[in-house]
DNA sequence: AATATGAATGAACGTTCGTTCAGAAACTAC
DNA sequence: GTAGTTTCTGAACGAACGTTCATTCATATT
């Protein structure tokens, strides 16, 4: 019952992975489970809803085992290790629910759309106060709002783009990429700035 | 004529950019340029042609300037500063068709999808030139091939995530986005490895 | 003025879309 | 074995899809 949702759910995120949401049809998802096609509706109430549950049970459960895993720690740094541990590895166990959950939600009604944006913005606001942390106690310096934003976002990027190239065969696995990730952040975070004016003037708009 | 083409494939790209290419109509797109339906058939032969199109045209003219801009630059850090900025500022002026082009050629014809792919595998191979190249530069160290491999994509995760969250008054102009991009990627580069085998442990499958 | 050429159109084609619904099938409880 | 309940289905719905085609329109050439 509960069980054929949730297989349901994963049979229509690998599908919409490959060919969108406006791209799969219910008749291919009724093919892809073994369902009928109006047998499908006793588990959901239409289409759009579908990507509203993909949505909502993936952040859902990314933001409760961060939240579970960070009252443990206090250290900004572990504070920062276990904010990409979480991401990549949800990410990697759920590589198609996570392409569907970075399609947006232009598709969703609007009151799920805005329940799903409530979710993640806390999310958001979670790791740019990690980043605030890490970034006060590697420079000492105030953190500037803008700068602080901008930089949770090329960490967000770093790791939400991974579903797009990564395969252990060709990458190495799973832990030297969290490892690049984090190292690649925290140094990149604590890096002095260098600017190359001369070189922007080379370029013509 | 081909300035309408143009027009076209501009449209066609702010709608696909909001609601994918199964989600944009060919009436949806004849209704925002003004032509009928059947009239757009006579600047391309099929919907599936403009998705080409637009990835053939992006990622040519992309490629295009960046290898033309390498043609002045030897330093190891100029060339990395040069490929950052023409990939941000490309996108900063292209910011719905750099959607497009993120969404795959899934829905390509094969031969079509595979001159895409071209294209994009050598630029990716350029890249990973100059990463390769700074690598060495600045750690003297021998680089191997799937860090690099990894660093490249995490660059291009830093860059390629920004169409989904930047704006201008939020996070500060294009040229400290660029800035932020440069600076935590090449001092991430050539961190030293910091792991966290003790705290890998703490989280649970 | 007549003719040739390419651009643009409305109507229609055959398909496929998401969704509904009366009823068959399967399962429980008595 | 009968009645009640849940699960499932095939057929069908109207709407929308990408594409085609016989025309019309506009412009340029002779």
């Amino acid at each position: 019952m509960k069980a054929k949702l949730e297989e349901i759910l994963h049979q229509s995120s690998r599908l919409m992975a490959k060919k969108a949401y406006h791209g799969t049809s219910m008749r291919d998802l009724a093919c892809q489970t073994g369902h009928s096609v109006s047998g499908l509706y006793n588990y959901f109430k239409n289409k759009e809803e579908l990507l509203y549950l993909i949505n909502y049970n993936g952040f859902s459960a990314i933001t409760d085992t961060l939240n579970r895993t960070l009252e443990t720690m206090h250290g900004p740094q572990e504070r920062l290790y276990a904010l990409i541990y979480n991401h990549i590895h949800y990410f990697m166990a759920h590589r198609d629910e996570m392409k569907v959950m970075m399609m947006g939600t232009q598709e969703m009604a609007l009151e799920k759309s805005r329940v799903i944006r409530e979710i993640k913005d806390k999310y958001t606001q979670t790791s740019q106060e990690i980043v605030r942390e890490i970034y006060q106690a590697e420079t000492g310096a105030a953190p500037d709002k803008k700068e602080i934003s901008r930089k949770t976002f090329l960490l967000f990027g770093m790791m939400n783009w991974i579903f797009g190239w990564y395969s252990p065969k060709e990458h190495g696995d799973t832990e030297a990429l969290i490892n690049d990730v984090y190292t690649t952040f925290l140094h990149g975070l604590s890096g002095e700035k260098t600017s190359f004016p001369a070189c922007a003037g080379l370029f013509k708009k």
